[in-house]
DNA sequence: CCTTGTGTTCTCCG
DNA sequence: CCGGAGAACACAAG
């Protein structure tokens, strides 16, 4: 599941291999996975470079560099949903471990939807095998439209502890829930959620605006710590999540509650972690050490 | 049946 | 009755 620090990981990979890149081609195999019509994302796209890679929560954005005569400034914004992959391919690499990217074959793939092909040899990929991701073009205004809706940078400057403190004041939902909602603080999905929770020794249940401020101040140095370290570990695999050169990140083997239901608390020598649902999703916690 | 990120829709409350 | 908050649901496929 790619949250902020897979996509994190997925952004500065991709950063050293397309920043200024000429795009030659794009192939649109399935069009369920563009916002655009496709003949526009095409023509949005091919014959452009890439001027910038960034990310804001969850989603990728990369900024088309206008060419001379045109109009309008675009991005290409991209969402990987639960299972999306952005994978690159160059003449050194090997596509899925064994055929070469220049043969054909290998990215009609079924879940394969998009294949960027750019100048001196190299393609990206856009594959999602339950497609909840997309791709979209927008102009300035889109992107800021978009923008807009996503809440504090929780490795970002503007997330400080009074900024989340105000953030938490008046809400009446739990803080898990309130976690997981990107107006809020953006990027944190339902691994890192659960993982910062333990860190804090709260519970997952607890109301946003019953918590003491020493309880607040736990959280908020959790999500910094969490996603640190998450980050500094190329991201969680279970499944599906590779990053740009199609590796596995590593921090799947330093989680201490995210998919540990019924097993032990690593705080606490005699107590089982829970699983309960909190906003329709699965949540693992200790009700021991976690308050 | 389970899994989850996101976008939409529904419900509740003041 | 309006607006907003929060919850619930829909989506897809393994």
């Amino acid at each position: 599941m790619p949250e902020l620090p897979e996509i994190e990981t997925i952004k500065t990979g991709l950063a050293e291999k397309i920043l200024n890149r000429l795009i030659l081609s794009v192939e649109v195999g399935n069009e369920s996975v563009i916002r655009n019509r496709k003949q526009n994302f095409i023509a949005a796209l091919s014959g452009h470079r890439i001027g910038s890679v960034e990310r804001r929560g969850k989603m990728l954005i990369f900024e088309i560099k206008q060419l001379p005569g045109e109009k309008k400034q675009h991005h290409l914004l991209a969402r990987l949903g639960m299972t999306g992959r952005l994978v690159y391919f160059g003449p050194e690499d090997t596509l899925w471990g064994s055929q070469s990217f220049k043969d054909k074959k290998s990215f009609t793939h079924k879940h394969c939807h998009v294949v960027f092909t750019f100048q001196k040899e190299g393609v990206l990929l856009f594959c999602d095998t339950r497609r909840f991701g997309y791709m979209e073009i927008v102009d300035d205004q889109g992107l800021e439209e978009k923008l807009r809706g996503f809440g504090l940078e929780p490795l970002g400057k503007d997330f400080t502890l009074p900024a989340f403190r105000s953030l938490l004041g008046n809400k009446k939902t739990n803080i898990k829930a309130l976690l997981l909602n990107q107006r809020y603080v953006a990027g944190i999905g339902n691994i890192y959620a659960d993982e910062i929770l333990f860190e804090a020794r709260v519970s997952p249940c607890r109301q946003a605006d019953d918590l003491a401020p020493e309880e607040i101040k736990n959280i908020y140095q959790a999500i910094r710590k969490v996603l640190k370290q998450a980050v500094a570990n190329r991201g969680t695999t279970f499944s599906d999540y590779v990053d740009a050169d199609g590796n596995r990140g590593s921090f799947q083997k330093r989680l201490k509650v995210y998919g540990r239901g019924g097993e032990g608390c690593l705080r606490c020598p005699d107590a089982k972690i829970s699983k309960i649902r909190i906003g329709g999703r699965g949540t693992c916690f200790c009700e021991r050490c976690q308050k």
